[in-house]
RNA sequence: GGGCGCUUAGCUCAGUUGGUUAGAGCGCGUGCUUCACACGCACGAGGUCAUAGGUUCGAGUCCUAUAGCGCCCA
């Protein structure tokens, strides 16, 4: 006999205190832990490392890390075997740039590795930080699988895909115009570039032909005159035809330029005579390369003006634009200027323009993939499948292989020397990395190819996209390192889940690589997820944090307050509420609704105790067939809601489950259900035993499943009430979290037609007492039914239902008569007696 | 300029393959001290589904165009 009446609880439940017990109770028995010994399918989850740049968590990063948990827990509750890991990315530029900031550093003027420690040192902060909120909200990450990516691990991955790629003949080093952001002085991605839109002047300015004649070109950059090395027009303009083959001079610096032609020029653009300079875009670039024309690089790598711009050389691009159109203007030959809308590509980081500059960089040949990521983005399963698109066109859109290196300090050093007197590169042992080749020396005395005996390392850093765009790999523990937990048997993952905006990098690349170092996909499926709001529909930023604290210091955008007021399972209720892909507007009365539902929770599990006096949940259970018709049709909606919550979750849209719970728990169970069965306990003398046991099986076999379908949402809550109550009479699964979801019924219940016409009665019966204002409890003397005008079928169903009707309308007794209140059910008319 | 998404109640959002009278939460109004919960319950008000056409017996849902918003790319 398992006795129920030992369980108390507190009329008024304390969230964080509940919070807390759960916590500890998960830490101590290791519910999330990862077993690779353990049975079952695995599923294994690959979610964005974030940025450890410190203090800028807000809600929108705690909406999409839960969001993903939702679905790892519905896994784990089928029976599948979890690896959640968690990553930090505390490599690249975001992390420097943050350090520069917060220590004011300037990069140029201190040591790489006296740089390194400060950036480790915020990372160690930052990833600190993150842990401990990733574990408030109740992530079900196995922390022991915690990875980040400046560790020895994931450098040992990214340095062996470099030389496994290497060997490949996938990279290649060249020295040729890159991408450049002059503030951050580094090369850069395609991937990395963001568009800015910005106003700006088109000016129409004339070089002189041989013949002394005025050729008029438009542009937006003067500045880059003195980087001019040709001019081109369409092949076919009769205007400019023949001077194709002569020179140009350049106003102000004299030079003169080859006049050229293409296809590809348009006659109609401006003055159909094109500037091609060293470098101002793409377009420059590609004519440069195929023509083989003249290098005139009269921007630096700081951005500021060469000794070529001669009288301009060390202002800025923007001090020198400005000052060359002054003088073009004093020299007659600006001929026009027009405010014109110009979008630029700027860099995503330090929002600079780009620039294009000449140095010897290692590139990934992706150009000739693309074709092969078509297919690769086809294999995959989308989640929604819309998204797809995003990364096809991305791909159609390649412009550039992928660059991988960087010219800052904190990343992967390049596992390359190059020998001093020959330039041949020379490749890390790969059982010896990581190396970091300023520190080390090479792995070889001579260069093999000359013989030579000096050699130096590789001072740039990789890519941060090359370290991450590895995680499935460096979960899977592809280079095996000893320390790791995980091995291939793990790969490709079963789902990467991320947000739309990373789509052209970090999928992308992750695309990319499991194709060229395992000629597969990187995991099944990939799930993307919508953005956090804020109240004015942009997406959540530092700037939320700054802007919404209010006078008791409270910050709704922070989520540690918003777990503080309204506790974790409220926050994470808000979260599943966006269906999948969505953006979402954050509101905190949303949050307000999940804490609600805690409460609401903790109440009915209290009145299902009181109502479970005398009931032995160890005893025999009750067949369907001998129970109430109250208790069936409650069963029935258990098994429908059920049905509809898996298959929500099957699609990995976790919203359609969590509605589903919400009208089961809210209106069948506790506002219907509950309310019909008041009177079997209220009013035991008029109700057999059997009556009631039947109210208590129900209640206790439904309250379960409830539970349990609200635990990917709300696990605090759910672990805690489960604990109290199913664990210790008989519940086998130490926590929740390990139980089984609810799977279809083996013994389906039958459809209940005269359910509807309990529900129009009641209905009906709460309308006539609101309208009396006669409170909803209070026994009356009679329910009077009208069943003159019913259909003669539904006649005898009418009589057999009486004493239901007696409970839910809290009358004394139901009689038959003449009444004047409506119902849902034709002909029904019902009244009631005080 | 191209692509993707969005536009439904005061606010935040659902609305499955086209099918009775378009739903939920919050907010609002009225009532109920009710013996799980007033952080509650009941009842109610509130929508020409962005606009204009079209297909159909029937359109929030499909098609076309337009406008506005968001994101991505030139």
């Amino acid at each position: 006999m398992i006795d129920l009446s030992t369980i108390e609880l507190e009329k008024d439940v304390d969230i964080a205190a509940l919070e807390e017990r759960c916590r500890k109770l998960w830490d101590a028995t290791e519910v999330y832990r990862y077993d690779p010994e353990a049975g079952g399918e695995v599923f294994s989850v690959d979610t964005p490392p974030p940025y450890v740049s410190a203090a800028h968590l807000h809600i929108g990063h705690a909406m999409s890390y839960t969001q993903a948990e939702f679905i790892v827990r519905y896994r784990r509750m089928g029976g599948r075997k979890i690896f959640y890991p968690m990553g930090f990315d505390d490599n690249g530029l975001p992390t420097e740039r943050f350090v520069e900031k917060t220590y004011n550093i300037d990069k140029r003027k201190t040591s790489r590795s006296a740089f390194r420690a400060l950036c480790l040192e915020e990372t160690k902060k930052g990833s600190a930080q993150y842990e401990e909120l990733w574990r408030a909200l109740g992530l079900s990450v196995d922390w022991r699988l915690r990875y980040s990516t400046i560790d020895d691990h994931c450098q040992r991955t990214a340095q062996t895909s470099f030389i496994d790629l290497y060997k490949k003949g996938r990279i290649y080093r060249s020295s040729e115009p890159v991408l450049w952001d002059p503030q951050l002085e580094t090369a850069l991605a395609q991937a990395d570039l963001e568009t800015m839109e910005r106003k700006s002047e088109l000016h129409e300015i004339a070089f002189t032909s041989e013949g002394g004649a005025a050729l008029p070109i438009s542009t937006t950059r003067p500045e880059l005159l003195a980087g001019c090395v040709a001019l081109y027009c369409n092949a076919e303009d009769e205007r400019y035809k023949p001077l194709v083959g002569g020179r140009a001079t350049v106003p102000l610096f004299g030079h003169t330029v080859p006049i050229r032609s293409d296809e590809e020029v348009l006659a109609e653009f401006g003055t159909g005579l094109m500037m091609v300079c060293t470098f101002g875009d793409g377009e420059d670039v590609k004519r440069w390369k195929r023509d083989g024309l003249e290098l005139r690089a009269c921007v630096g790598p700081d951005g500021r003006m060469t000794q070529l711009a001669g009288a301009y050389a060390g202002l800025t691009t923007e001090q020198a634009r400005r000052k060359v159109v002054a003088d073009l203007k004093e020299a007659g030959v600006l001929r026009r200027s027009e405010a014109i809308e110009q979008h630029v590509s700027v860099s995503e980081r330090s929002g600079a323009p780009v620039e294009f500059i000449m140095a010897p960089q290692w590139f990934i040949r992706v150009l000739d993939l693309k074709d092969a990521m078509l297919k690769r983005s086809a294999e995959l399963r989308w989640f929604p499948e819309w998204m797809k698109i995003r990364l096809d066109d991305w791909i159609n859109g390649l412009k550039y292989d992928w660059n991988i290196s960087r010219q800052r300090f904190y990343g992967v050093p390049f596992p390359v020397w190059y020998c001093e007197r020959c330039g041949s590169v020379m490749l890390a042992a790969e059982d010896g990395l990581p190396v970091d080749p300023l520190e080390s020396a090479a792995p070889a005395a001579k260069c093999a190819a000359c013989g030579g005996a000096e050699f130096r390392g590789d001072p740039d850093v990789m890519d941060t996209w090359m370290t991450s765009s590895l995680t499935p790999l460096i979960n899977a523990n592809w280079v095996g390192s000893k320390e790791r937990i995980g091995d291939m048997s793990l790969y490709p993952m079963s789902v990467r889940v991320q947000a739309f905006e990373i789509i052209r990098t970090w999928l992308f690349y992750t695309v990319v690589k499991s194709h060229l170092h395992t000629d597969s996909l990187p995991w099944e499926d990939v799930i993307i997820s919508g953005w956090g709001l804020n109240e004015n529909g942009k997406k959540i930023s530092k700037r939320d944090l700054e802007k919404f604290t209010d006078a008791s210091g409270f910050n709704r955008y922070e989520p540690y307050a918003v777990v503080r007021k309204y506790g974790a399972d409220a926050l994470r209720y808000w979260a599943a509420g966006s269906h999948l892909g969505n953006d979402v507007r954050y509101n905190e009365n949303d949050v307000k609704a999940g804490r609600k539902l805690v409460i609401k929770l903790w109440n009915a599990a209290r009145y299902c105790l009181m109502q479970w006096k005398g009931f032995d949940p160890g005893g025999a259970s009750m067949a369907v067939s001998e129970r109430t018709i109250e208790d069936r049709w409650l069963m029935r909606s258990v098994q429908q809601a059920a049905a509809a919550a898996t298959a929500g979750f099957e699609n990995n849209n976790y919203a359609i489950a969590r509605e589903a719970t919400d009208r089961l728990f809210w209106d069948t169970f506790c506002d219907d259900y509950l309310e019909m069965v008041k009177a079997r306990f209220w009013t035991p003398e008029r109700y057999a035993d059997a009556a009631r046991q039947s109210a208590q099986i129900t209640m206790w076999e439904c309250f379960r499943t409830i539970l349990l379908m609200y635990a990917p949402f709300v696990p605090f809550i759910t672990e805690d009430l489960y604990q109290r109550i199913y664990r210790g009479a008989g519940g086998d699964a130490a926590s929740i979290h390990r139980g089984s979801w609810p799977r279809a019924a083996a013994e389906a219940v039958e459809d209940l037609p005269e359910m509807n016409i309990l529900s129009a009665i009641l209905r009906a019966v709460r309308s006539i007492r609101s309208q009396r204002r006669i409170s909803q409890t209070r026994s009356l003397a009679a329910l009077v039914l009208d069943i003159g005008q019913v259909a003669a079928e539904l006649q005898p169903q009418i009589r057999s239902l009486e004493s239901s009707f007696q409970a839910v309308a809290r009358v004394r007794e139901v009689s038959y008569g003449t009444a004047t209140e409506s119902t849902e059910i034709e002909g029904l008319c019902v009244d009631l007696v005080a």
